[in-house]
RNA sequence: GCGGACAUGGCGUAAUCGGUAGCCGCGCCAGACUUAGGAUCUGGUUCCGAAAGGAGUGGGGGUUCGAGUCCCCCUGUCCGCACCA
């Protein structure tokens, strides 16, 4: 019989659809493990084969952990709200509603050809109501809550009301609490709510209309489009991620995650100690630096502020005031890519005020340029010019004086004004430095600080990069914010009447004033009385209040999908108690690294929260991460003749490649770099007429590796793959092609080895069904082996295999798995093999590789259920044991002849057939070895 | 500039603990069966050499009886961050 895998693969994707193989229960008592994947965000261009790679290797292994009995959750959704389907709402006027479920149910299509475990009766999408309710819900929550620092934990914002009335707490501005205004209180409560609405400088991006996070944006251009991004102060609701900045770096030592995503994350929370500092202007006004160097604190000889700090405008002497006004304008005015793009270039203004140094006492110049950044630490900073580069930069571009107070070696002093660089190491000795001269910069730094901390002008403190994260988007396809605005400060919807479904709007873009897309909905605001949404017309600001007018971004539906998942059906909560206590958290999550600074760190914030809600079983979500490498695209091209339009040239006849012009041409017309001549006229008009100059009678196309894209012509579809060879080929060639975390070209080169395998297995099945039905030459059929009575060989051949997988899929070794089945199958054709003993176990083994295949021969192999819910076999050490082994016997290093040893020898047997050996004796002369290594089953090698 | 990862045949890769480098597949070469082959099967395929033999894991050095693997330096590629005081 043939391998018909179309007809194979479409019966057993709609059996295990009818029984409902992969519906998973709780269940007491049995172990359980939680694989999840990066929910994809649906585009319009569906799947391409870059997609399945992380999935199919996250299937493997839900695969197998069900096989060894765990009570597995593999569930999948789709982060479904995205500017993509916003952008093609406003182009062709279509609801993303509808194109977004005409995305789904395409890749729910594509999903299913491949054949994946997942339970979809979980499935969740972040833009359905009954899902956002509860980011919705999670939103309420973040706002009446505040950061304990002491507890180190989210603790309802009444606590700190009560801890203020009693006068526990006493708030940093000065002013009490008895004495502050109602309005006082409440902005002063904002300023610690962990959702809070604030004048923060944004990013903001005018071609797309919408501010955006820092992740959002690389180079001063939005991730998206590549659009210009600038900075702006807007009112913005803002996540305070940053109270959580200490535990999302401490909890990356409890996770399994690669070394590198760790150091990316550590990197983007960007977490330094040193002391903070405050340097008197006059007996009233003094101003607070952050630095990381307290030890240099004797070689300051100017002190800088960011263009945007508050106290310029006081201390600028009159004479300064136009110099320094303009120089804030324009750096004000500078976008965000001007600034990067110019980061060498000096500039800056004094402003004509002086600080004086309170440990050296000195008058001390201050400075106003833009290499102060705002957003890190207070925006202002005492500058060092000999320890930091661009302190010394500046120094040297404005003439200021630099001072040197460190030195490599003790005393090794020497003139700043002949140096070519600062000398930013921390390595080396204090000099010129009051009481700490001569100490090691580390003790300089605590006895600096320990000075400051008597004289009360200063402490030890801690400072982040990580900034709080930006939670308005003024988008229309997103979670509405459960808000409305009374006497102009925002108030929450109460949690009954949830959740606040997103309404229709006319147009999609901003509207005219500038207002978000909701802003042209006609039925978007909040009657306090009725507890229910009604016409903005209706607004009185009395009883009907305007609802919020931005939406959440991306990362909002994300941040908690896991979760829900967990209990995705239940109306009442999130998730239930019970539910999240048997799952805890995700065992396995499998998905790209470009999430680092993203989604996984929003994640980590968000389930800290829910944790200390009480809500999330366990401080962290993942607990093991594997990144699957990015597969590129290759792509193929013609070269058409630049004398002769319609000629094309087939790439090893062009001589010279400026006589060319080389065009993009689809992958799908080309097959191992040969060009499909009556594909490529009919592909488009005007290659209708083309000639072509051939080799040996073909077209053979150029190609190159580049980022999978539909403007280059090289996406591979997986359907077409699946059409041609199978799911289980595609499957099974997706892990063949290399490790999955390896960043890799898409090559179907290779497709047919594993295809071929296939075809082989099937062979070798077919044969054996053959043999007992009496149909075929029963001298096939070895001698050692029949179905009841396997020999000895195949019993090896199947438990050196069930050994070898079990051991590569517990280190997520997909690819070598994939060769050991090849090996399996060669060898045990080769010994005719016809024991259902051996046949059975192996098609337990392959299943999660080559679901279809395997569940198709188990059936005809006689099994009533479906091989996912068989026993992964156990490997018996007895027949994984060799009973003699040769090994290569070395002197010296140079190998010289090979021994029969039992396999179970000894190093006193080794040796003793060593010096039995008569080759021994021209090497050793009669003399014993000064040395023996022997490595069981390896080798022998002796030191004479 | 800072941080991280990687470097093995013509290609994708393997070598799990420091122990015979190159498994498996692609491609290529030869052969078999065929009217035919983009089907199937068999054998070969790191390089140099007719062979014997020699060289060999980006380059240089070190540790070791023994290094693709560990240490130091250099080169190259990829990724992340980037005026973060």
């Amino acid at each position: 019989m043939e391998y018909n895998f179309n007809e194979i693969e479409a019966r057993w994707q709609k059996a295990w659809r009818e029984q409902g193989v992969y519906r998973t229960e709780e269940s007491a008592g049995r172990p359980h493990y939680y694989v999840l994947d990066m929910f994809p965000y649906p585009s319009g261009a569906g799947l391409h084969v870059g997609h399945p790679l992380g999935y199919i290797a996250s299937d493997i292994y839900s695969r197998y952990k069900r096989l060894r009995g765990y009570n597995v959750l593999h569930p999948m959704g789709y982060d479904a709200y995205g500017l993509p389907a916003e952008q093609y709402a406003i182009q062709t006027g279509q609801h993303p509603a509808v194109t977004t479920e005409q995305n789904i149910r395409r890749y729910r299509e594509q999903l299913d050809k491949i054949g994946f475990s997942f339970d979809w009766s979980r499935e969740v999408r972040t833009c359905d109501p009954q899902y956002y309710k509860w980011t919705q819900w999670t939103f309420i929550q973040l706002f009446n809550h505040y950061y304990d620092n002491e507890l180190q934990k989210a603790r309802p914002i009444s606590e700190l009301v009560s801890k203020l009335e009693r006068g526990v707490v006493q708030p940093e501005g000065g002013k009490a609490w008895a004495g502050m205004s109602e309005g006082e209180r409440e902005d002063y409560l904002m300023g610690h709510r962990l959702a809070y609405l604030a004048d923060i400088p944004v990013n903001w991006c005018a071609e797309l209309g919408t501010v955006l996070a820092n992740d959002e944006v690389v180079g001063g251009l939005s991730v998206r489009g590549g659009y210009p991004v600038e900075r702006k102060l807007m009112r913005q609701w803002s996540l305070r991620i940053t109270a959580y900045a200490q535990r999302l770096v401490d909890g990356l030592e409890q996770v399994e995650w690669t070394d590198s995503l760790k150091e990316i994350q550590r990197n983007w929370i960007g977490r330094s100690e040193g002391a903070a500092v405050w340097f008197p202007v006059s007996d009233a006004l003094k101003f607070e630096i952050f630095t990381t160097r307290p030890d240099t604190i004797f070689g300051v000889t100017f002190m800088v502020l960011c263009p945007e700090h508050e106290l310029i405008t006081e201390i600028t002497t009159p004479d300064r005031k136009a110099e320094v006004e303009a120089y804030v304008a324009w750096a004000k005015n500078r976008s965000e890519r001007e600034r990067q793009a110019e980061v060498k270039k000096v500039s800056g203004v004094f402003t004509g005020a002086y600080a004086f140094n309170p440990l050296t006492e000195e008058k001390i110049p201050i400075w106003v340029s833009e290499y102060v950044l705002a957003g890190y630490g207070t925006g202002a900073i005492m500058a060092v010019p000999a320890h930091d580069s661009r302190d010394f930069a500046f120094a040297r571009h404005f003439g200021l004086p630099i001072r040197q107070v460190v030195a490599p070696e003790r005393d090794a002093v020497s003139d700043p004004a002949t140096w070519q660089e600062s000398l930013d190491s921390k390595s080396g000795y204090s000099v010129n430095s009051g009481f700490v001269s001569g100490m090691k910069v580390k003790e300089a730094m605590a006895a600096v600080i320990a000075k400051i901390e008597e004289m009360g002008i200063g402490h030890r403190t801690v400072n982040y990069r990580l900034r709080d994260a930006i939670f308005s988007r003024q988008r229309y396809w997103g979670e509405p914010f459960p808000v409305y605005y009374k006497e102009g400060r925002p108030r929450m919807l109460p949690e009954e009447c949830l959740p606040l479904e997103l309404p229709e709007v006319s147009d999609f873009k901003p509207t005219a004033t500038g207002e978000p897309p909701l802003g042209h909905a006609q039925k978007w605001a909040w009657d306090e009385a009725s507890r229910c949404v009604v016409e903005t017309s209706k607004i009185d600001h009395k009883t009907v209040f305007p609802l919020e007018l931005s939406t959440m971004p991306g990362f909002a539906g994300s941040s908690g999908y896991y979760l829900r998942y967990m209990d995705p059906g239940n109306e009442k909560e999130y998730f239930s108690q019970q539910a999240v206590q048997y799952w805890q958290n995700v065992d396995l999550y499998v998905g790209g690294a470009e999430h680092g600074t993203g989604h996984l760190i929003y994640a980590r914030f968000w389930n800290k929260f829910l944790f200390d809600l009480g809500l999330a079983a366990k401080d962290e979500p993942f607990q093991k991460l594997i990144n699957q490498g990015m597969i590129q695209g290759r792509s193929n091209f013609v070269y058409r003749s630049k004398q002769d339009n319609n000629l094309y040239i087939s790439k090893g006849l062009v001589k010279n490649m400026e006589e060319v012009t080389a065009i993009h041409v689809d992958i799908n017309i080309v097959d191992n770099d040969v060009l499909d001549l009556e594909k490529f006229k009919a592909w488009r008009p005007e290659f209708a007429e083309a000639r072509f100059e051939l080799e040996d009678g073909k077209y053979v196309c150029g190609w190159e590796i580049e980022k999978m894209s539909k403007s280059m012509y090289n996406v591979q579809n997986p359907d077409d793959l699946v059409a041609r060879y199978g799911a289980d080929t595609l499957r099974l060639y997706e892990m063949f092609l290399g490790p999955v975390e390896q960043a890799k070209p898409w090559d179907t080169g290779g497709i047919e080895g594993v295809h071929r395998f296939l075809k082989k297995l099937w062979k070798l099945y077919d044969n054996y069904l053959n043999n007992l039905s009496g149909q075929s030459d029963l001298s096939n059929l070895n001698n050692r082996s029949n179905q009841s009575n396997p020999g000895k060989e195949e019993m090896k051949v199947l438990h050196q295999t069930i050994k070898k997988i079990t051991d590569d899929i517990e280190r997520f070794s997909f690819n070598t798995s994939v060769s050991t089945f090849m090996i399996c199958c060669n060898q045990l054709t080769d010994l005719k093999c016809a024991s259902s003993e051996v046949l059975k176990p192996l098609l337990v083994l392959l299943s999660p590789f080559a679901p279809h295949i395997a569940e198709e021969l188990w059936h005809r192999m006689g099994e009533g259920d479906t091989v996912c819910r068989a026993q992964w076999p156990e490997c018996e050490a007895q027949y994984l044991v060799e009973d003699t082994v040769k090994y290569p016997v070395q002197f010296n290093g140079k190998m010289r002849f090979t021994l029969d040893l039992p396999a179970a020898a000894t190093q006193e047997e080794a040796v003793a057939a060593v010096l039995g050996a008569p080759e021994s004796a021209k090497w050793l002369g009669g003399k014993e070895p000064r040395k023996v290594i022997f490595v069981p089953k390896k080798i022998i090698n002796i030191v004479c």
